[in-house]
DNA sequence: ATCGGTACCTGCACGC
DNA sequence: TGCGTGCAGGTACCGA
């Protein structure tokens, strides 16, 4: 392949010595840890993208504004495109260290580690949930899903939580990604998968961005608070600390 | 070690 | 028509 790069926000490293890194080198494979993708090359080097927010890599799209990457591959070019830049491109040899820090995979967490996990820690749940080294992958949408499928209420206590409901947890994170994932993701505004489709899985969120809306179980008002920061949305009625 | 708060960006919808 | 405000699939970094 070879590689070219606009601006200095998205990669970290070198602009130049990045290209060299990667000129010539063959795709040997694509594996996913949470939300970072690895493009693992020859030569024990890997090149590292996290989407951030609105990062989108593209098949053989049309390069655009918001552009920051072009591979040229040998059948095709993939572009790295990112209007808000929280989006990240490293070359490396082998994994980060961030990366091989994250927590475990939801679909593969037994319900054994996943309580042991959970009584250790003093946070609010949906900070948990976000928490990339407490559980690898799940994001905003799907902590907020989780969280009402299980009738959990956003500020409860994770290590104040036990037997049925830490279960039901489970089950909730991992029926709520497999369905996500079955249904190609959830686009809001800005996600498309590598060849330009959007997903369906928003038209299927139950509280996500449904402030004021009836809870589809209950019919209270959904509600919106900020929690680590962030807009988190629950029934409060249903979803108990 | 773990926590909460802040910084980093652009674009869009909304009210005035 | 502008202009200010608030909001958005996230992580890194800092001090407590």
């Amino acid at each position: 392949m070879s590689a070219e790069f606009h601006g200095l926000r998205v990669l970290r490293g070198d602009p130049e010595a990045t290209a060299a890194g990667l000129a010539g080198r063959r795709v040997r494979g694509v594996r996913r840890h949470g939300k970072f993708i690895e493009i693992e090359l020859d030569g024990e080097r890997s090149f590292i993208v996290h989407l951030g927010m609105t990062g989108k890599l593209l098949l053989n799209g049309a390069p655009g504004k918001h552009t920051h990457a072009i591979l040229t591959l040998d059948r095709g070019t993939l572009l790295y495109d990112d209007s808000r830049q929280f989006g990240r491109l490293e070359l490396s040899s082998g994994l980060p260290a961030r990366v091989q820090a994250l927590g475990p995979e939801p679909l593969e967490v037994t319900l054994g580690e996943f309580a042991e996990r959970l009584h250790r820690r003093k946070t609010k749940m949906k900070a948990l949930l976000l928490n990339q080294k407490f559980l690898r992958g799940i994001g905003n949408i799907y902590a907020d899903e989780a969280l009402f499928r299980a009738g959990i209420h956003p500020l409860a206590t994770a290590a104040r939580l036990k037997g049925e409901r830490i279960r039901k947890l489970h089950a909730a994170i991992r029926e709520v990604l497999a369905e996500a994932i079955a249904a190609g993701g959830s686009s809001i505004s800005d996600y498309v998968d590598v060849d330009g489709r959007q997903g369906s899985f928003q038209v299927r969120h139950n509280v996500y961005q449904k402030t004021g809306e009836p809870c589809p179980r209950c019919g209270a008002p959904i509600r919106r608070i900020l929690v680590a920061q962030r807009g988190t949305h629950f029934c409060p009625k249903c979803q108990k600390k």
